[in-house]
DNA sequence: CCAAAAGTGTTACTCTTACACCCATGT
DNA sequence: ACATGGGTGTAAGAGTAACACTTTTGG
């Protein structure tokens, strides 16, 4: 087979690349704190035709010799700055109907996890807006979908614990875990039984410290514990706390590769 | 942006392709009925290098103008000749580390669900082979973990019944569905309570039926129930018994086509 | 009558749910 | 002292697991 043929092969293939649905915890209403919380993502506007002008899912191209994930983690970080604590594979899209007027196109699809603090605060910067989940605007391709889609898969991925923790911070109290919890599902959840259930879990472990909120009793600090007893998930790459050092983007990405 | 500027993005993209984990029930001892089952998968001989005379999974380029389905589809026909009631989508690996010595290469992975009437008995034919899953032998490229990820993620689905009934077939026993369960976990299940829990979901219809077997009392035959109350499960393109019309394959690709 | 698989009953136990109640703290 | 969230108690009910038991068939 000579490079002539290969070159062929590749040009009927369609374009790849890689898009990220990010999710962080945010407030609820527009008026103030009404203590609690919602989903929030941010989207970017496109500059290119077609949909130019509309929103879309933040992404970027496929770097070669890098993994997916490391792809994913760049164009995120590219486009929006943010450094997910959690990043998982959502799924790929490639339905020819789905570029509409563009060239066929096949996206991996990744699913991230942002903490308040990563946030700066929802604010618009350049052409990245923050919204929250249940409002969306208008979206180009079937991006509307594919958020559903992520939305979906959080919030039946709740019950593995460790993914309301990547929304909440490293520490935390149980009030603040169980805002989680019905921020993601949407639905109220007995806060006694809650609390019971996530402390026989035996993943959360008391730091010691207690934290108060306003004039009320001081509420229990607890981490998470990582260690032990492998969760029941398959092992897949996903990227799960990098060790930022110091903020060079560099360091975060070279973080993420094996050996 | 011209053309030039678009094909080379396109040559210093990976290559993409599909690959296809196809389970099937089959008997378990080589020796003879043993009574119990267990899952089998056919293998494809390389014809190429790297990894040339090694086991590998069915697969096949991407289509272009074809949804992911339809050419994981294909690919799966043209290489075994078998025709999957159900067909979802896997995962998406792209690692450059997995083509040892090839070219950078994307597999959009799918698990497939045959029914035992598909299969023929496991003959080999060509350089198709069926294996039993717990007795592989060297694979190419990451292939092993892909299938061992197909397994989990079968066994993690077996909790939505109609799973189960791929394997079976249309009209089955409560022993016949009790033996895929345990075909699939590994585990031995209490028949008992299986078929209480069972009958008590409310998806399987009594035929009116009965089928004998040995010189024992004849078994309810029963039928799973695809109407009414919509699964938990997030609708994403996923085959889901195409009605093959008279072996043609280009119909039951055709069935596969929205609209 | 007997073996073998189909199918039912029963009991103990765990997990879930709903809600009443007490506790510690700042103002 | 009292409002506010933090935290515990408890009892009814649903679901699970283990295993003894009865039923229907062919030989």
């Amino acid at each position: 087979m000579g490079i002539g043929n290969v070159s062929e092969r590749r040009l009927a293939q369609p374009q790849i690349g890689v898009s990220v649905v990010i999710l962080a915890l945010g407030p609820h209403g527009d008026s103030e704190a009404s203590g609690h919380s919602r989903l929030w993502l941010p989207l970017v506007r496109r500059v290119k035709q077609p949909f130019m002008g509309a929103w879309a899912l933040p992404g970027g191209d496929l770097r070669v010799g890098h993994s997916l994930e490391e792809s994913a983690f760049k164009a995120l970080e590219s486009t929006t700055e943010l450094h997910p604590k959690y990043l998982e594979q959502l799924y790929t899209f490639g339905d020819p109907a789905r570029s509409s007027g563009g060239l066929p196109m096949v996206s991996i699809v990744y699913w991230a996890l942002v903490g308040e603090a990563e946030t700066k605060d929802f604010a618009e910067v350049d052409n990245v807006r923050w919204f929250p989940a249940d409002e969306l605007p208008d979206l180009a391709f079937d991006h509307r979908r594919i958020i559903e889609y992520a939305l979906w898969r959080s919030r039946s991925k709740l019950e593995y614990p460790d993914i309301a923790t990547k929304l909440v911070g490293e520490e935390f109290t149980l009030s603040q875990l169980h805002d989680v919890y019905e921020a993601v599902t949407g639905q109220p959840l007995d806060l006694a039984n809650f609390r019971r259930k996530m402390l026989a879990s035996g993943h959360l472990e008391d730091t010691g410290r207690k934290r108060h909120v306003g004039r009320s009793r001081p509420a229990t600090v607890y981490r998470y514990r990582h260690d032990g007893t492998a969760n029941e998930d398959f092992p897949l790459p996903a990227v799960v706390n990098p060790p930022r050092s110091a903020g060079r983007s560099d360091d975060a990405l070279s973080a993420l590769m094996p050996s």
